[in-house]
DNA sequence: GCCGATTTGTCCGTATGTATC
DNA sequence: CGATACATACGGACAAATCGG
């Protein structure tokens, strides 16, 4: 957790943004001003502000000010954010989750799986399945890929509570990058027998790679949703398109 | 189109990467050396290297050096990244594009339109409904609503070209940012009626709220697309869990 | 284990450019 | 035009992590 002055400023600007001591469409305290008010700076302030823009929160606008564009949506289904675990994310959405543990098994990396999730050939895997719960409802299907190389002694009981919890506490693993494609797809034998779909005949499905702070791919995952219960959500900033 | 040192320098390392003069996996040249070789402050390096990083090019690791993590992938489908217009996407799928606009209206925003879209109540909008057909296959169905406060004239001519393009080139809009939210719905009549869905009973669904550099939402967009041509792709790094 | 060299991470102060008002 | 505000860039300082001897 860093403790650096840049995150701090972040996350109270952050806070006052959500709790709408800045409105919607506010200008914030110029740079001059933060810096008065943080004591540090303007480099420091402006880190700060970098990140709260990547984040969708506000938008800087050369030589007018920097304008509060947050607006808090009610969140009625699974939100999928940042890279977090699945019970982190269960957290922030408030529900009760519960994994079991449908497969566990020890594989080792063929051409055909190198293709699909990036890891080398020859490369021993965990190869787990679990089905998720939310609210006691089976909601979501994970298929696991995770390298014997960098995460070791894993085990169904792991498994079962938080694999995340088990890498960054009891490895110290440190997770860094995670690349994800989502899309579509239709059902197969598998999620039908475990997931009540009420008539949808497609899934949505995210795939991921995560690397650690070495950059070590760790981890593929497939992990197929419930349509009802899926909500992505994104904050894109237009690149100068290099005429 | 930014001509500032650190966005050549950015554009150069992401070249490099992409040609595989530096390997996946190899260790880019230290921050020291970068700083030799474009003739520029560190800053000024590390601040292309962030956006690399950003980007998931990269991952940079305390006191080692920073890796090169990226992994070309093959495009199958219609990839959706950052913020871009139909046809923009469309160049960088290598596809042939054609748009049909099917409605072109002008409404006032009421209550229901407020809570969907984020505009106020009372704002004058376009409201205008277009098919996107690659290579000459209908597969996207758009609807479109723009504030008539900030983009003017519009037509179904410019509709059925390029709207982006329009606001941009004609209007000397800059858009900024863009909030987007990714869900699995059902089909409608609508999307039936146009689109052949091939045996799926529902689509990709993304809906976004654009801003322009002074923070002005002057767009929400629904975009409904064929799951079997749809993929989204996002790179997400962790942030620490505050303990 | 220690020490020094290397490398990335954070922070500071300043200067200059550009857009807005 | 001048004042204000954000954007880019520089150079320097110290901390923290890594690695080799």
């Amino acid at each position: 957790m860093p403790k650096a002055k840049y995150d701090t400023i972040y996350k109270d600007l952050k806070e006052k943004i959500e709790t709408e001591i800045y409105a919607y469409q506010e200008i914030l305290p110029s740079e001059h001003m933060l810096i008065h008010e943080y004591g540090c700076s303007r480099n420091t302030v402006r880190r700060a502000l970098a990140e709260l823009t990547a984040d969708g929160y506000v938008q800087p606008m050369h030589g007018r000010g920097v304008r509060n564009i947050y607006q808090p949506v009610e969140q009625a289904a699974f939100t999928v954010g940042g890279i977090e675990s699945f019970k982190e994310s269960t957290i922030r959405n408030k529900r009760v989750s519960k994994t079991k543990v449908l497969q566990f098994t020890e594989i080792v990396t063929d051409e055909k799986i190198e293709r699909r999730t990036g890891f080398k050939k020859g490369t021993p895997l965990y190869y787990i399945q679990r089905l998720r719960f939310l609210n006691g409802i089976p909601l979501i299907l994970d298929h696991n890929y995770f390298s014997k190389e960098v995460v070791s002694n894993l085990t169904p009981e792991i498994a079962g509570q938080s694999i995340y919890e088990y890498l960054e506490g009891e490895l110290g693993l440190t997770i860094a990058t995670s690349k994800r494609t989502l899309t579509v797809e239709h059902v197969t034998q598998v999620d039908e027998k475990y997931i009540d779909l009420k008539g949808y005949n497609c899934m949505a499905v995210i795939t991921s790679q995560t690397f650690n702070d070495k950059g070590i791919q760790f981890e593929y995952t497939q992990s197929r949703h419930h349509p009802d219960y899926f909500r992505f959500q994104d904050v894109a900033t237009r690149k100068r398109t290099g005429l």
